[in-house]
DNA sequence: TCAGCCTCATAGAAACATCCTATGGACCCG
DNA sequence: CGGGTCCATAGGATGTTTCTATGAGGCTGA
């Protein structure tokens, strides 16, 4: 992770634009900036990447062949930043939100940015408040009316609370490729996988409890190898080829899509664990939050897998 | 998409190299700039976000549970920009790549850069080129030898190449939630789809070459709504609800996954194609090739879908 | 107890990039 | 050939980042 040479974000916005409007005045009156700066600006870009991606004509401007790749792949840059600012901005408000959300951190992670960014265009005038906490925390928050709706994690789920699938999620025993459990032949039996020092998430978390739970009758649980504090902290481990660790699907979807971690499934256990939206049961939700939830339920129904 | 306020990607790695290390001055260190530099760019960066993101203590800094989240979002963006560099600068090389490569646009826009990046610690000094051109050329380039490796999309393979799966891909008929066929509970039949004005990619494209090839057998297609240049110009017309699209299921995975376009299966059409690594017949690949097309097949055994 | 070593923060000057307004060159159209 | 579009360049103001040098705080071991 070198520091120098990553693009900047703004001339990649703006690139974008052009990209759409077809014309860098064009994409310039739309970002609020003038002619000659969003000029320098792509000029600046494109010398940074090495790389002609505009073509200019007198009547607009026109992306080249490579231009068009530099702007798909410039989108899903921007698709990330934009869920990174979305979710900070969330979290900011401790107070004086419309919609106060409590959501435990995976699915605060993963799921709730997209949300928050799905429903901007719905509701533009909505500020949606963020507390990421653990699963218990969110029912705290929903019963006491700190925050209107809560998304929980894991098998428990507390009395007064109404719910709603809003997503399956399953853990998952992950490996790097070069470790010996990607060659495995022998299926690999819930006893070894509990007596198996593994690269953990910190006590209290939703995948730690969920994954304990499900292996208590397994009997006990060996000394976790690592305890890390976030999921991805755990992949960095697992990257430098550390042993196996336990994440979320929704963690690891992308890199084992790609072949950079490899899962192992034990033999009859089940690890797959509920989504779930919760507010105060009997409580009606409408405006802000019913599309929040509509939104959310939405992305279940497109999760849903084959066999369910 | 508004230009102003995007995050900072330098001072987002210096941030996960933070956490990474535990301490403002040895990241600055590792990432080769002055101590103080580090600490004034990460107090530009808190100030951005709103939020403290590190909690500065005489042994070094660690980080809030804020800055836990934005970590994990950041690596999010830093990967995603860092495949758009490794996608350029291996674009940017016309001349004197150690391993010159040829992809179709959907395999290099999606595959190519993940695979180069973990190609990187595996064969550090080696120079990858990458030329981006549809099918019927990489094959030319391929036997021509001005590419030592190609990777093609669709059904028909040249004769005088040798292949290797590396994944499979299906083309999907999406619509925006909003769209009529989001909620039809009718089965799609292939001759209304193909009836139906579609947004597709421009003619020659390896994603329209084989819908048009699949479809040939149900009827002539309807003149097509929308001829785009990019995948992801096709999800932005969709974006704005705009009628169905055919696109690859590796351009749109994610948005279905979240549910913001919703696949509608034509019955009983098999849009599925295989993707390919092609090399002169008879040549034995060896270093940096082989090392690739290993990577990309490992790619393929984790992608294989269940029934198949 | 105190020197030495670690941590991060602050100060001030130099370098750089971006911003703007104003202008110029190229093309199309009536 | 004027008037519209487009993009590029020039020049000066502004702001940010960079560096080196120094300060404040805490741990550690003599």
């Amino acid at each position: 992770m070198r520091l120098n040479n990553w693009p900047d974000l703004e001339a990649l916005a703006l690139l974008v634009t052009v990209s759409e409007l077809g014309g860098v005045g064009r994409a310039a009156r739309q970002l609020g900036i003038s002619q000659p700066s969003a000029s320098s600006r792509l000029r600046t870009l494109e010398r940074r990447l090495g790389v002609p991606v505009l073509q200019r004509l007198p009547i607009g401007s026109r992306l080249t062949a490579e231009g068009q790749m530099v702007v798909d792949w410039a989108r899903e840059v921007l698709a990330a930043a934009d869920a990174l600012m979305t979710g900070v901005t969330a979290m900011r408000r401790e107070r004086g939100a419309a919609l106060p959300v409590a959501a435990s951190m995976t699915v605060a992670e993963y799921l709730v940015p997209g949300w928050l960014i799905a429903l901007r265009p719905m509701e533009p005038d909505v500020t949606v408040g963020l507390q990421v906490v653990n699963s218990a925390r969110v029912a705290e928050l929903v019963l006491s009316g700190e925050a209107e709706v809560g998304f929980v994690e894991g098998p428990s789920l507390p009395v007064g609370l109404a719910s709603r699938l809003v997503g399956r999620d399953r853990l998952v025993v992950v490996v790097s490729p070069r470790h010996p459990w990607a060659r495995r032949r022998t299926p690999l039996r819930p006893r070894e996988l509990a007596a198996t020092p593994l690269i953990v998430r910190e006590p209290g978390s939703g995948t730690r409890i969920t994954f304990e739970t499900v292996m208590a009758r397994y009997g006990p649980l060996a000394e976790p190898l690592l305890e890390l504090g976030s999921n991805s902290a755990v992949k960095v481990a697992l990257a430098s080829g550390a042993g196996p660790a336990v994440l979320s699907e929704l963690a690891v979807g992308d890199e084992l899509a790609e072949g950079r971690l490899v899962a192992v499934a034990p033999e009859g256990v089940d690890l797959q664990r509920k989504l779930r939206a919760v507010w105060i049961e009997g409580r009606r939700l409408d405006g802000p939050a019913r599309s929040l939830l509509t939104l959310a339920a939405r992305g279940a129904a497109a999760r849903r897998p084959p066999g369910s």
